[in-house]
DNA sequence: TTTCTAAGTGCATTATATGGCTCTATTTTG
DNA sequence: CAAAATAGAGCCATATAATGCACTTAGAAA
């Protein structure tokens, strides 16, 4: 899914800063064990929550129009 | 808020194609009344009910690093 | 191996998203 | 204009996300 790679972009992005799932949590201010859930793929996050994790890696959620070659 | 733009593109979206709350709620199979919070600024929207909607409409979420520029 | 650190998990509680129903407001249509 | 369609909002019940705490697991380093 879809989901999976966003997870994978949060992990990969958090290991490249060298930030532990704790420090990460503390600077985005989200719960700890909600980091965990999120990038052991468990959750269903809120908007919010992905939201604030994001803008402390220097990343942002965007919506775009599906690339029409990209029909599945 | 960057919130605001997501809600905003998936409004127009949906708008440009026609669609009416009731109707995109049904395909999208999300509650009306979520939709509904959702286009009006109200929610808090899990990934799942945006991913949800934005596939009915074409489009999806991306996840990228902000544009160093960006800073504000 | 032992120790230490970081990540993952079970459980319980609290907060809140979802969704149905109803009513109102606004917009569109005839 | 009136009627119909659409959108927004209040109330409420249910489902589940967020969170803390304690424990386990995995991996690294000594």
């Amino acid at each position: 899914m879809h989901l999976e790679n966003i997870i994978l972009q949060i992990k990969q992005r958090r290991e490249e800063l060298q930030i532990t799932q704790e420090t990460l949590a503390e600077i985005a201010e989200v719960g700890l064990r909600t980091l965990k859930q999120f990038e052991s793929g468990k959750g269903n996050p809120t908007l919010q929550t992905i939201t604030k994790i994001s803008e402390v890696l220097g990343m942002e959620l965007k919506l775009q129009i599906k690339p029409l070659n990209q029909i599945k």
